[in-house]
DNA sequence: CAGAATCCAGACTGATACTG
DNA sequence: CAGTATCAGTCTGGATTCTG
């Protein structure tokens, strides 16, 4: 359906397997479940890891500490200490950290406007698969 | 949108965990890795399977079977079969699969454009953990 | 409180081979 | 061409226990 004409009219896009190749790693960690929701609940303002841990509804603190880490390495996630006992880590986002959030809260509207079409869909698509 | 009540006492709307909820398993499908490639391939017009085999760098024939079949039944992608010899089979996003490509395609543009403050951000995070 | 460490079942994936 | 089937290795993620 994509005839050769395609590429004269190429204006818009540039392939750049190079860049592509690249963007899989990162969207990986940023469509990643958890990180998505992360981010969600910082672009509110810095929280605790406890109050992480209770805002993010079924995360385990592993998959929480895990996730932030990774946040934390690819310098989207901003860690700091408190040395108190009992000890206090606060968790914020970094300006990249910020930057992410805009993409991602819209990617997450989407899914929130779209959740019901696509439950319909997978509903439709199940039972057509059985009649057969 | 939302039902006309809600406006009213709702428009400052936080939280809602269950949209939330439902969220993270449709986004864990969106941002995976093959299907943001997928799509982004198909934003471009209608492929065969063995078009975008070629066209998405590493991609297997079973991860491509796979993928597509997850997006077809979330109701994002067509699948149309061309009864011939050899058979012919066309991918094409479906209008919901197309309003999800704007935000997905945006994400993938982030994810490009701050590639390398990425893999520098990793790159000293660990550094900072060889001198533990 | 904020993790680190360990265990382990199950999901995910790639390679390979086969089919209509 | 467009898949399906199978198998083995990897990775994931929850549960549990322990520490400063």
């Amino acid at each position: 359906m994509l005839p050769a004409t395609a590429r004269q009219t190429d204006f818009h896009n540039d392939h750049l397997p190079e860049s592509c190749k690249g963007a899989g790693d990162i969207l990986a960690r940023v469509g990643d479940k958890w990180s998505v929701l992360i981010v969600r609940q910082l672009d509110r303002g810095s929280m605790r890891f406890s109050e992480l841990n209770r805002a993010i509804d079924g995360i385990s603190k592993r998959m929480l500490t895990l996730t932030l880490r990774n946040l934390e390495r690819d310098g989207l996630v901003e860690r700091t200490v408190t040395p108190l006992n009992p000890p206090r880590v606060d968790y914020a986002l970094t300006p990249l950290g910020v930057s992410l959030s805009k993409p991602v809260m819209a990617l997450a509207e989407w899914a929130i406007a779209h959740k019901f079409d696509i439950q319909s869909a997978r509903h439709d698509y199940d039972r057509a698969q059985e009649d057969n």
